[in-house]
DNA sequence: CTATAACAATAGTATTACTATCATTTTAGT
DNA sequence: ACTAAAATGATAGTAATACTATTGTTATAG
């Protein structure tokens, strides 16, 4: 597989972290340091000490630990909207690429060749805990004029186009898909801590083939209701 | 309209605060101060300033800021939840049931006389800026068990209970309805900070009209389709 | 081979999230 | 009305956090 570089928007950092190694470290340790502490008790101090660093130097590459967050969720995003690309290539029927678009967007990750350094499963789990987090702030409207949530967004119209044309009648495309891909983890998290809240089972990858069937049944009714009243 | 006071599980708090004029002006002007000031913004000691008292003095009545946002929280789904019943009570039809349910979920909250003190639109806000934190923490496991978030949970228990009477063979009850509440908050964020992602458009009223249709629409489709292929 | 960028080392500050102690006021029971 | 207990206020203190600033050292690119 080739290697590859997910070009970011330039608001997200100050120094951009792909092009140095200490830049590339900070990435991959923060990924892991965020998903063993969780964000909250995640520092820029904690952060320099695995990479044997300082906090100075991460301050170079990153104005504070929101702007870090929210770069590793764009970056994820990103990944995702880049493999749903791939997979939904040459793809005629829209309704196999919703197919596909659900299953990429409820499949558990696994490292991925690609960016050999990042731990593409941790930062999942990231996503899970902590993405919401990203965007739920009193500087949205700033962060958002910046265009720091341009990931979401374009993943967000991409799946809503292929739902535009299994039903160009359908009202509310973006909401659905934004429902979906929020309750994409959501329920991981449900079934793991709150599992009354959830039909999923928390074994294993059971619980991502039925978030997968759950959605995806959920998609198809609501766009294509089969009795023609619509 | 009676006067009413909605029991809340002893763990949420070290001392109740409904027991007491302080505790009543904690609640209210917590509720005012993390409308205005975001969660992450609001401090303790910005709330000693603004009930004109100490720090020390609102401790004795929460352990921490995360406790008394927990608290809010099941506070609110304790009313909704009281709510539903409320207004299901006495109807038949589970489908008439499952109508008022998402009319109520998605409603925008005014002052409800029964709480003279408590704000119930800014507290509707905070439920949509700030909810999904109360359990986005690594503690989440421990605060489940102490049963923080029964309110959430029995709400949509409430809520499965007349989808699965709608449908008895329907699968994924509880993660519909977990999908559901969640939605009803996210797509007005959405449609006011990230309208991209939303088809509902934010103004006055009509985003939560919109919502309602949008919301009930999904769960009729998903528990009921029409071609009798389930 | 030097100029410049990148990084390290260190120090310092305001704020936060508490804990502790003791004094004062309020309230409840007799 | 009196007293014990509970509730609240006043004040102080601490470790950690989220930065900013400065200066010195090391890489590296032209």
């Amino acid at each position: 597989m080739a290697l590859l570089r997910l070009e970011m928007n330039s608001n997200l950092f100050l120094k951009d972290p792909q092009d140095t190694d200490l830049g590339r470290k900070i990435i991959d340790e923060s990924i892991k340091l965020i998903d063993d502490l969780g964000l909250e008790a995640f520092t820029f101090k904690k952060l320099s000490i695995a990479i044997e660093s300082t906090e100075a130097s991460i301050y170079r590459y990153f104005e504070n630990k929101h702007k870090l967050l929210v770069y590793l969720i764009a970056w994820y995003w990103n990944w995702l909207e880049y493999r749903i690309e791939f997979m939904t290539n040459n793809v005629i029927s829209a309704e196999e690429k919703i197919g596909i678009a659900v299953e990429l967007v409820t499949e558990k990750n696994e490292y991925d060749n690609s960016f050999p350094t990042i731990d593409e499963s941790a930062l999942q789990r990231i996503v899970i805990n902590e993405s919401d987090k990203a965007y739920l702030t009193k500087q949205v409207d700033d962060d958002n004029k910046e265009g720091l949530f341009r990931g979401f967004k374009s993943l967000c119209k991409r799946i809503a186009a292929i739902v535009l044309e299994i039903n160009p009648d359908y009202e509310y495309p973006h909401s659905l898909v934004s429902t979906v891909l929020q309750a994409a983890h959501q329920q991981i998290f449900f079934s793991e801590h709150l599992p009354s809240l959830s039909n999923h089972k928390f074994e294993k990858q059971q619980v991502f083939e039925q978030n997968r069937k759950f959605l995806l049944e959920m998609v198809l009714r609501s766009v294509k209701p089969k009795n023609g009243k619509q």
